[in-house]
Formats: C-alpha cells, sequence, structure tokens
DNA sequence: TGCATGACCGGATTCGAAATCTGGTCACGC
DNA sequence: GCGTGACCAGATTTCGAATCCGGTCATGCA
C-alpha cells in the first residue's frame, strides 16, 4: 500500500467530515474509521488535528490555482483580472471547501481561519506579493490601466471579489439568476474597474490578445512560484 | 417632561449599551437605568426588547438616508452611484451601528439580525425598489451605462458595497490608508462599473452636472418616500 | 384619575460538578 | 519496523439547581 495514497485518502475523509459536521464535532476516530485506518495511523501523517484540517482547506486552495493555471496555459487571455476572478469564482460556487474559505464560515471552520490566517500568513503575503506584481505586468503590457496606485488596484480586487463571494451568502434569497450570470456581472465589474478599454473593445481584440500572449510567461511563472510554495507548505503540515 | 424626549433617551442608553455589550448582554433594567426611568416606562414606549434594539438599528439607517438625502440636496451629483456609496461609506465607517448593521456583526446583533431581515422585510425590498428606479432614473438622463441589466447593475452595486463594508474587516490588517481612501477606491469602482464616461470626463463635466441637477428632483422624492417609509416602520415598532 | 414604577412571575439562561469524550502518545504485536 | 488501539489527561458535555431577565400589573404618587 502507496503511503501518499494513504494519506490522500485520509485527507478525503477529513474534508468529508469537515464539511458535513464542522471542525468541532468532526472527530479523528471517525476520520480513521472512515479513511479505514487506525487512527494512530493518521498521525503518522499529521501531527495535530489542526494540522490535518488546515491540510484540507490548503488542498482545497491548491486545486483551484492548479485549476486557475491551467486555465492560463489553456488561453493567455485568463490572465486577465476579470478572466481570472471570472475562474476563481466558479471554483468558488463549486467547491464547498472553497466557500467556506472565501465566505469565512465559522459554522464550518470553527477556530481554523484564525489559525489558518496565523499559520499561512507567510502564504498570504507572498500571495499578495504575486497579485501586486500580475497587476504590475499587466500595466506594463497596456492591459490594465494606470490611473491607479497598483497597490489601491489590489485593495479593489480584493473587495469587489470578497464582495461577490458574501453576497452569495448575505443576499442570497435576492440574488438574481445563475451562478454563471453572477460570474459575469463580476468579470464586468473587474473589467470596467481595472482593465484598459482595449481588452473590451473588439477593434483592439486581436492587439489585447497578443499582449496577453507576450504577458502571459511571466505571470504563469507567478503563480507556479505561487504553487510550489503552497504545496511546500503542505508539505510543511506533515510529519516530516 | 416631553414623552418623546423620554424615548429618544431610552434609545439613546440602548444604543450604547447594545454596542458596549452586544443584544444578549443587554438587559432592560440597565437601559432602564441609564435612562433614569422605572423598567415599566420602557415598555410604555415598545412592545418588546426585541422591538426597542430593532428601533435602535431603524435609527442609525434613518440618521444615515437622512445624511445621504442632504448630501444630494445640496449637490446633485451625490445622486451618481459612485458619490452615494462614497457618502454611505464614510457614514458606515463612522457609525458603529451602521457598521454592526453592514457587516453582519452577529457578536453585537445576535439574533436581531435574522429578525430585523424577517420583520422589516418589505422595507428592504422597498429600497431595492427605490434603488432600481434610481438606476432608471440615471439611464434615462444618460449617467448610467445601459450596456447591461437594471437588475444586474443593481446586484453589482450591491456586491461591490458589500465587498468594502466586510472588507474592513475581513482585510483590516492589509487595509491600506484612511478611510478616505479606500471610499475613494470605492468610488472609482463603482464609477467604472456603472456610470457613463460622461461623468468622469472633465470636458464632459457641464453636461453631466446639468443631468444631475435635471434627474435629482425625482430621486430626492424617492429616497423622501423610503425616509417616510422607515420612519413609518420605526414608529409602528412604538406601542401606540 | 392617569401615568410611572418596581415587585413579582415563569420561562430562559447560567452554573458547576460529575460524567463523558477526544486529541495525542506509545508499548505492543503483526 | 510499521500500524494499531488501549490509555491518559485535559477539554467538553451533561443536567439539575440556582440565578437571571423579559414582560406584567397592582400599587401609589402627583
Amino acid at each position: 500500500m502507496e503511503q501518499a495514497e494513504r494519506g490522500e485518502r485520509i485527507l478525503e475523509a477529513a474534508a468529508e467530515l469537515l464539511l458535513a459536521w464542522g471542525y468541532r464535532r468532526v472527530t479523528i476516530d471517525e476520520i480513521a474509521r472512515r479513511a479505514k485506518v487506525g487512527k494512530g495511523t493518521v498521525y503518522l501523517h499529521w501531527r495535530t488535528k489542526e494540522a490535518l484540517l488546515l491540510a484540507v482547506l490548503l488542498r482545497g486552495k491548491l486545486q483551484g490555482q492548479r485549476r486557475e493555471l491551467e486555465r492560463m496555459r489553456a488561453d493567455p487571455l485568463e490572465i486577465l483580472p476579470s478572466r481570472m476572478m471570472c475562474g476563481h469564482y466558479r471554483d468558488f460556487t463549486e467547491d464547498p471547501v472553497l466557500r467556506a474559505v472565501y465566505t469565512d464560515d465559522s459554522d464550518i471552520l470553527g477556530r481554523l481561519n484564525d489559525v489558518a490566517k496565523k499559520e499561512l500568513a507567510g502564504l498570504i503575503t507572498e500571495g499578495e506579493r504575486a497579485l501586486n506584481r500580475h497587476l504590475e505586468v499587466l500595466r506594463e503590457h497596456g492591459l490594465v490601466r494606470d490611473d491607479m496606485d497598483v497597490i489601491h488596484q489590489r485593495y479593489a480586487l480584493m473587495a469587489v471579489a470578497t464582495g461577490f463571494f458574501m453576497a452569495e451568502a448575505l443576499l442570497s434569497d435576492r440574488a438574481p439568476d445563475t451562478p454563471e450570470t453572477r460570474a459575469d456581472i463580476l468579470a464586468h465589474t473587474v473589467r470596467s474597474a481595472l482593465e484598459t478599454p482595449a481588452g473590451s473593445d473588439p477593434a483592439a481584440g486581436r492587439s489585447s490578445e497578443a499582449a496577453a500572449a507576450a504577458a502571459a510567461p511571466e505571470i504563469i511563472a507567478l503563480y507556479e512560484h505561487l504553487e510550489e510554495l503552497s504545496a511546500q507548505e503542505m508539505r510543511r503540515q506533515l510529519r516530516n
């Protein structure tokens, strides 16, 4: 039996239970039972319950990052903030783990969110640095406007995303339409707030596509680095 | 002793205690003590504790609405979504009651938020109707773009606002600058997402000012109606 | 006579100690 | 030597007793 595969089974069981019961009610015993291993075996993989459940969240984010990278490789236009957020939003609506993380759902996450914020502070900082650089590169290629400080653009982007994520739950009843429509509205909002008219101007379509293709490698590298850091962090949660 | 003034004193004490202790810990006894009245007297004004504390929230919103109306009367450009949200954001950062309401702070509001959503459903619906009409009027006057369904524009507006409100708390540490700067970023975001270039184009400044002046009366009437409904609702909470 | 009041009621909440549960360890045995 | 579950201590839950508090209303003051 492959060790890594066993760890994966434990993670799977842990994720399932976390979503069904919430952090507080999940027990290592039950996780072990569902993963068909002894309780002690769980501790051969992760130092603590906290580390294990944190790994569940990390895995969720890592999956999201990987999907995003895949999309960028398939279509350079995906590096545009509007396209990227649209992708994130779809991932978000489809993955319960990401939903819990992004809406700060304390019913499910319990103390995990606070722990995550402290434990993963470095990773978060690195993510912000990447997003900053991402925006800078896009500006250099004329895909993002420069009528505003990059830092402020990043804040706008994060706030808008936060808004659409939270709105999902907060304005749930009165929210219109399908997730796809909401994703489009989000994309439109981000595009208007950050991107150059070139992106939406059909006549300039060709040139913006070329610019995106030119900018893509550096940006993809940026997120590949981030993915590697996430993977490292996940390994760091393991016992060795 | 004026009855209305006594009610005001009770409301004041209730607001103070709600913010300091949160809904659960507030007691009618303590409110009465601070307002220098007997406990029974509180019940001469409001039917229940819930109604009283709900009135505190309503008063907060009503004050916000009144300030907004005042600004619109002073400068018609304030009817632009970007300007209006900017004003709301400033009120929000300065008024702890509004902060609690808009960030859904369950530590402070306890069950009050759920109650409010049910109790004030009609008022909320009416507010959405007003916002819809507001946007329609602005479109008619060429101040808001019509490249998008009004309903979707409203959703974008609410989601963006939600995002900036929640971001205040959620991204608090890493949030940049002063509240004023954040308000400007919010205004910029809303302007880009909804308004016509005319608004930001200096050359078109005159014409958009004129358009705003023309549109203002109907929009002000819209919010005067809403203000009246809020005031009615607040009176409805009273024991006749 | 009319309005303000606080003692009073019962349901809700809190308290605390006993009982139970669970994260984490480690000696055992496969 | 790797996987396991019995075991331990501390955390959490339980549950009945004690307390608190929202809401009422008989009292009494002006």
